[in-house]
DNA sequence: AATATAACTGACCGAGGAGTCAGTTAGTAC
DNA sequence: GTACTAACTGACTCCTCGGTCAGTTATATT
């Protein structure tokens, strides 16, 4: 009867709170990137995180509350790395190619994370920071080209709307490729980060020296 | 008693099976566009067609069914635009302006039924119908370049590979850039097809003829 | 061992939304 | 006018999911 193959399987371990916090964080990140913060149900949440739904409000007040902690960790953590690696350097050309390691390392060390903020535009809580973090990226884009010369010929368009343009089409453009990176890790970083740089920086400094197309 | 400003307020018009399927095509395309797949629900729907709910399901046979039609429509409509922009004109460079202002000018008449494509990244069906769409873009861009010669140094990355990330690249920047244009409309279209060519073409140009950043 | 407390759970509630059905009514054909 | 058909509806069912609550149990402290 006491057969010890039918004891109460697993006498579940408790964990502190905060690590069971971050547990649950863990759990979230998979789930809420997979799905999508409206699609994604605690109950799954709760399953994968091997904790009742009732132990996720706990710790967290509410679905949004746990999203937002979710974005605010790795907002902050994306920005800062960043930010860091772009400061590291003198050289506009460099400045914008640490920044894209950097993003292309954060992508490959917490895809799930970058999933997370990419694969949710239509939720206006995670749309709302995704644009703001790109925002930001495109501001210091266009930093790094009013550093040069722009020359424009008469009958052109005003400069900053043709600096805000490229700015938003290149910060668009990093976050798209890093993005379709994760669903072909076969090629290798460095040829993103060269095709990206190629493209860009050899395109922009023409432009700079005054070239249009044809 | 008969007071006429109390009669049955307006006896509703009828209308043929053609003409309501369309109608609720158009008030679906708003909603979906408006929240996305899942967060759309059938009974807004039904009350921005002016249609009571059940009348949907006689037109069609589910939401996922609603959501293909309208699909179907427009992404055979965009298709047909830009391949046919395209292709009436010759020189590669062309080509690449005249895809991008087919585009955009979808864009500008038809504006919801690009947010229905661009706003949806995390619906399956929507996504996969998005992705299928640029995944096309990409390699009619990968065709354009290799027109051209490219030169690989030895040691450089296999061709392929780099006119891989390159086609991506453009074809996801020129989306982005559509998508976010929707929410700049005081930037004239030109502007954008001007950053758009300048950037890229110039750009291609220069790394065909064996230029690198740097 | 007894006590306190913090980690944890099962069972429930209410709202919202997809899908259904038994009818009602506007047009049409005679 | 009458009868027929196709457009159309209100009221319903069922189910999922965010959120709650009344408890139960592991662990640290004494």
């Amino acid at each position: 009867m006491t057969d010890p193959s039918h004891a109460p399987p697993a006498p579940r371990r408790r964990l502190s709170a905060a690590d069971r916090r971050a547990a649950i964080l863990e759990a979230a990140l998979q789930v809420f990137s997979e799905r999508g913060f409206k699609q994604a149900s605690l109950d799954e949440v709760a399953e994968r995180g091997g904790v009742s739904k009732a132990l996720i409000y706990e710790h967290f007040a509410s679905k949004r509350e746990l999203q937002l902690a979710l974005l605010d960790t790795y907002v902050h953590d994306l920005i800062d790395r960043v930010v860091r690696a772009s400061a590291a350097v003198e050289a506009p050309e460099d400045r914008l190619r640490a920044g894209i390691e950097a993003l292309l390392e954060f992508a490959e060390e917490r895809p799930a994370a970058l999933r997370l903020l990419t694969r949710n535009v239509d939720d206006p809580v995670a749309g709302a920071a995704l644009d703001r973090l790109r925002e930001e990226a495109a501001a210091a884009c266009a930093d790094l080209m009013v550093m040069h010369a722009p020359e424009p010929r008469p009958g052109d368009l005003p400069v900053e709307t043709t600096v805000a343009i490229l700015a938003h089409l290149i910060a668009g453009g990093v976050q798209f490729l890093a993005g379709w990176w994760l669903d072909h890790r076969d090629v290798p970083r460095t040829a993103v980060v060269e095709s990206l740089m190629d493209l860009y920086w050899v395109g922009l400094e023409r432009l700079t020296q005054g070239e249009h197309w044809r």
